[in-house]
DNA sequence: CATGAATGAGTGTTCATTCAT
DNA sequence: TATGAATGAACACTCATTCAT
């Protein structure tokens, strides 16, 4: 499932032949179709397995209770920065197979996933705007859509690469606090009635 | 080319067979290979084709001269938004193109034209910073990967749904208002020394 | 497809693979999907192509008016045991494919076939019945069961040997005039008021 | 075995996996395998099982010996009708490895099994001939021709639908005698001298 | 004795492309 | 310029069988 979801990401799902998949990872051709029933079970198998992977645990939230809204919210964008980051492939491949019509079954399974990770976020907001706290004239919407966004292209390579070269010397770690910091800064000041 | 752009988003490049575009073209399945000599090159004519469509023309720009950097920098986006906003197809498809290694040339031809887009938004950006109208500590690299990861997801279908839906009674153009409003008041928000 | 209808028979539907089939016939494997559809579209276009083989054209049924009941009969047996053992591969196939109850549309288009081959048979000893010259107390399809399943045997390749070398000297024709007068004769014994 | 027996005649020999056969058995695919060594020699297992299921035992024939040729005739037609009557799918799985070339060793098995059936019959026609009560100038390789051939059509499925809607209200056993009655005396006409 | 895991060979079908016309 | 016919290669998948346990 690793080297599929390599393979998925770098030639595309149809791009991808289960020989292709066989070889990579050195078992036989009729491995994916006995385990998985057939290739579009795997690609599947794949996303369900980390389908939780951005759901924060309750705990963590409750932990969370005697923030601010925007502690709060800075704490969660941070989660979900580590986990994005963290499964750039898997991340990617979620929205390749986002806008495919051929498989609906799966495209509902992810648009399952992804709709979890608004939820927590959206609250957040509106807290903040509830208690007076965030200007009450902005959408929700469009901030949760430039928070994904933004993660979003932190998973291009081509931009990963950028990154480096433009903070020479820094770490990735440093890079990914950079990223945070961006964000978290970003809707301080587009939020917060400073 | 029309058809091969919306099959190619639809199904992906390796999930659209020629015979589907054949058949949803109209057209003999050999035209396809007679033209352009192979369905990828078909693909990169196509990309090829809306190359420049994103790059300001030069007379527009010069026209902006008398702007202040943030009345640039805005019109610049709005520009830009219009044009993804109108071409949500084929920004897709270049997105989808983008991590793909099967087609290194593709790839580069791609990157190369998201380059160009890169290129005035920095300067505009870096213009509002040496004039001391923009906070020196923001790294411009981030703040264009929030403009163009926030219109990526602008493209995204089930997003445009939910839009429509949150906004019931706008129409498509209020809508595309509004989101070129949320990108200039986020900015300035980010951006100026209030 | 006379290749297909000779391996069908030989190694069974299943039992012949597609390679077999364009090895034999000296075409390329994909071109039995390319013109069929599919290997069963194949098989379907074998039985259809000749389903009228043992249709009596009318023009030689209305030249029997004047014949007796058992002239007539005698007649058509005539003609179906030519037609039959003129076909004897093809015959096969129908009742190989006529148990089979993975492919029921076909079966219901061979019971079709099968079934007009009866009516003819049916109305001339029924005739025969009606006038009082055949005995009324016999089950006409008892009789039709009888003749068909006598000429099925008869397409049996290993009675076909055994037949040859029990009469020695005799060419093809002679044997089949000997099954012909053999039905005849049998008929004539059984359902005549001698 | 009994599974496979009905498997093997509902969707053929080659298009019955071990899988479909396992799963309907409620045992593990290894199995057929492991007691059989083969899947053909699954085949020839059940074949041989039940070859000698229409040889007469000795005492049966013996006991006909005060019996007139005919009426020894009829005895053994009517043992035969049983015998394959309560076997039809036996019979037929007989007949559909026939004409198969690719299996030739179960072939002879089967020619074996149906030729040792025949013999009782000829030697019984034959004694009639000699002793002047049948006709002198009928092939009995023809007759038993008839009668196998009429016995065979009796297991097409189809057919025995049909008889059983032509003669509504009447029991299995009372058709099956209908089918005896009709072959006694189909042949008391074809081959005695009234 | 029995089985789940595994495999190489083979299945029918579809593919992008070529080519004579 | 345009196309129907044809093809070799590749496709996802299923097959009967083996084998360690």
């Amino acid at each position: 499932m690793e080297v599929a979801e390599r393979l998925f990401i770098q030639k595309g799902f149809d791009g991808t032949s289960i020989r292709d998949l066989s070889k990579e990872a050195g078992i036989n051709v009729a491995m994916i179709s006995y385990y998985f029933g057939s290739k579009e079970n795997l690609l599947q198998a794949i996303v369900e397995q980390k389908a939780n992977y951005g759901l924060l645990k309750s705990q963590e939230y409750n932990a969370m209770l005697d923030l601010t809204p925007f502690e709060k919210l800075s704490c969660i964008m941070d989660y979900y920065a580590d986990k994005i980051l963290n499964n750039q492939g898997y991340h990617q491949l979620l929205h390749k197979e986002l806008n495919n019509d051929q498989r609906p079954e799966l495209r509902g399974i992810i648009l399952g996933i992804l709709e979890k990770n608004w939820v927590e976020i959206r609250k957040a907001i509106q807290e903040g705007q509830d208690r007076g706290l965030f200007k009450k004239d902005i959408d929700p919407t469009l901030v949760i859509m430039t928070i994904f966004g933004f993660l979003n292209q932190c998973t291009r390579k081509d931009l990963n690469e950028k990154l480096r070269l433009e903070n020479p010397g820094k770490s990735m770690n440093e890079i990914r606090d950079k990223i945070k910091n961006h964000l978290s800064r970003l809707l301080k000041d587009h939020l917060t009635n400073y």
